[in-house]
DNA sequence: TAGAACTCGGACAGAAAATATCCGAGATCA
DNA sequence: TGATCTCGGATATTTTCTGTCCGAGTTCTA
């Protein structure tokens, strides 16, 4: 189980967004991350598919998010990346070989399945009480209330 | 984040195994849930690599568990199969880019890897809490208490 | 006691996915 | 009206996962 690489990259770059009212360009954030900018482009595509950032084309354009940060969850973000499908897929193994079960008695997913997406549900849950308000709020505690401001000085300076 | 189509297998298997005193060789197991037999063996490999089940070579050889089937827990076995790095692994943005921090002030985890980290463990907590005992006996209430019977008998007789 | 058959174990190709990149379409400003 | 800057999808390369094979070791039988 393996999460995609370019998921820190999306989540970092929404809580960069949600310090500049301005569109900022995927050649700005990948300045800014120290990222491949041609591959963290592909990624905020996938988060404007999702509709959580709105892109601007055209001199002044760029990424922006579509909403406050506060109503933006890190599963929203991990999901527009990593896609929806489970970690977890059920292939049915009891309805092959020779003890197979007959598919009419197989309505109810497997109680193999149905343990595994218990615990990705509590993943999903705990993903979803996180906003990225929150994680830019605990970024700039742990700087000591610095990091944040610095980050929208250099979105606006360095234009 | 995907997991590994072994670890569904490697699962049945151990419930299977959980149903016989006599040790399973790989073969049989594949037979029973219809799957390509030399694949299996690898990750029944993994499985004896991680000390769950024990191997015995010969001609009355295969595999059995190590364990009580309630004393193994599911999460061990998806981890034994699918390795124990998290999922999300923090390659310290912040450390990188024109605002990079110092290393000396990085010595908490960033507060998005620490917000992953504890979804992680939501997932590990709900997974360690299943024994594979407990999924047998799902599985056999499933069926209406004739799943595991048959199981048992079909290991026996088809020798 | 020697042979034969059956078992596991790690080393070896093929397929799928993720990673990284490029150039064209569209919009804004001078 | 033209030039420049932006995003967007189609295109190679690398890594991981999937699937397979043959050799080493052990047990049973004659």
């Amino acid at each position: 189980m393996k999460l995609s690489n370019g998921v820190e990259w999306a989540l970092h770059s929404c809580v960069t967004l949600s310090q500049s009212r301005e569109p900022v360009p995927a050649a700005r954030l990948a300045e800014l991350h120290g990222t491949p900018p041609a591959y963290l482009a592909k990624q905020l595509q996938a988060l404007s598919r999702a509709g959580i950032v709105r892109s601007t084309a055209g001199q002044v354009g760029g990424y922006s998010l579509t909403r406050p940060a506060a109503e933006i969850s890190a599963l929203e973000v991990v999901r527009a990346i990593d896609g929806t499908e489970p970690a977890y897929r059920c292939t049915e193994i009891r309805q092959r070989g020779p003890l197979a079960l007959p598919a009419e008695r197989c309505e109810r997913p497997c109680a193999i399945a149905r343990a595994m997406a218990a615990a990705e549900e509590a993943w999903a849950r705990a993903l979803g009480e996180v906003t990225v308000a929150d994680l830019a709020e605990r970024i700039d505690a742990d700087s000591g209330g610095t990091a944040m401001a610095a980050v929208g000085r250099w979105l606006t300076t360095t234009r």
